[in-house]
DNA sequence: TGATGTTCGCCTTTTGTTTGCGTATAGTCG
DNA sequence: CGACTATACGCAAACAAAAGGCGAACATCA
């Protein structure tokens, strides 16, 4: 999982962990002097070495001659994401209550499309039919219109937004909340605004 | 949370931390002989100096001569992902299905802790009461120990992997498949082998 | 005008780099 | 097997550059 083909030996290994602790705990990388103290290292020439391996096998970066320039590089770096802005939180018969500040959510890329995308938390247990319970995260596509089947955000009469699995009847719509204890839904098509779409769920536990 | 390939000096996170928590108070900046006086300097070309290196690696901005325009630049938040191996599937009373291949899932690097960690595509409904439904893809974090009340995969007798949630109830362990249709099995504890624990889970549509 | 930021030269301290030397260990090749 | 080689690991000392610091003069803004 870290750098094939560059394989370290025990001393590089705690080295290597010595450093990402210590920056982590400081904000800034420690000296050859304070490498060498804490390994019992009387000369600076050895950790001089050592850092040198570390960063020919690719577990580190250094700025030439600068003080405390060590960088950890991060191995497992391979796929990208992108981080949604954090809109709000959604519930069924509830309307969206935008979050304050700007906070994101970090997606793979590959749950986008080529639209806006946006992520809500999920409040109440409206949809647990649907296996979304309280929490969760849905990652929401900005659309008009929906497909038959799909799971969107509607906007009722202008006022309402609600997370809802739509079903068209012709001239007509369905609005399913995926809870038997609450009622479904049937209106007139025009007096249903589409917000978005979900196409991708996250829970953590 | 830094800006890479230009680290701090210790004296810099200091000072670049001082101008954080005070702009955090009073809203605006300090001035350089404020600077100057919390760290003991007399001298404001020091101070000066300083600030200077921080806006060359990346961490402020400042207005040319203006008072207290100091700025902090916010440090960028990288939207990174992981590269899981996905391993197979899993299903209640199935062992894992390896899949040939490395295949790869990409997941937000913020879901998966210091362990090894793996994803799995869940088959079947066995776990459909804990709202993880039939192609969801759980991520699993390799343990061998799990606490009361977590998801695992776990492995009984040595041979058959399921999904399962786990309650200790001392000396034995209850194996709850989330699905009323499937019966929760009582063993003992050493008959079972913790796996992994579910750490999150992922769906898309 | 007073408060504040900028620039200059010069100094000290901290830090990284290099060279030379030595030991131990593991693998390669004839 | 022994000879050879490569590499990791360690020490000490000399050196060079960056970082940190000073005071004073100068420029600007409000």
């Amino acid at each position: 999982m870290r750098a094939p083909g560059h394989p370290l030996t025990r001393r590089q290994r705690e080295i290597l962990d010595f450093l990402g602790e210590f920056i982590e705990q400081h904000g800034y990388a420690p000296s050859l002097e304070e490498i060498g103290r804490r390994f019992g290292l009387s000369s600076l020439a050895t950790v001089h070495k050592h850092l040198t391996n570390l960063q020919d096998k690719g577990f580190i970066r250094r700025a030439w001659n600068r003080s405390r320039s060590v960088e950890l590089i991060p191995a497992r770096v391979e796929a990208r994401a992108v981080d949604l802005p954090l809109l709000g939180s959604v519930a069924a018969g509830a309307p969206i209550e935008a979050v304050v500040g700007t906070e994101t959510v970090a997606v793979p890329e590959d749950f986008i499309g080529a639209r806006d995308t946006y992520a809500l938390r999920v409040r109440g247990d409206s949809m647990i039919d649907e296996q979304i319970r309280d929490g969760d995260l849905v990652i929401v596509e900005d659309r008009k219109t929906a497909n038959d089947g799909e799971m969107v955000i509607a906007l009722l009469n202008g006022s309402e937004a609600t997370l809802k699995k739509l079903h068209r009847l012709d001239g007509r719509v369905r609005l399913q909340p995926a809870n038997p204890a609450v009622q479904p839904l049937v209106v007139d098509a025009r007096r249903v605004q589409i917000q978005g779409v979900v196409v991708g769920v996250l829970r953590r536990y």
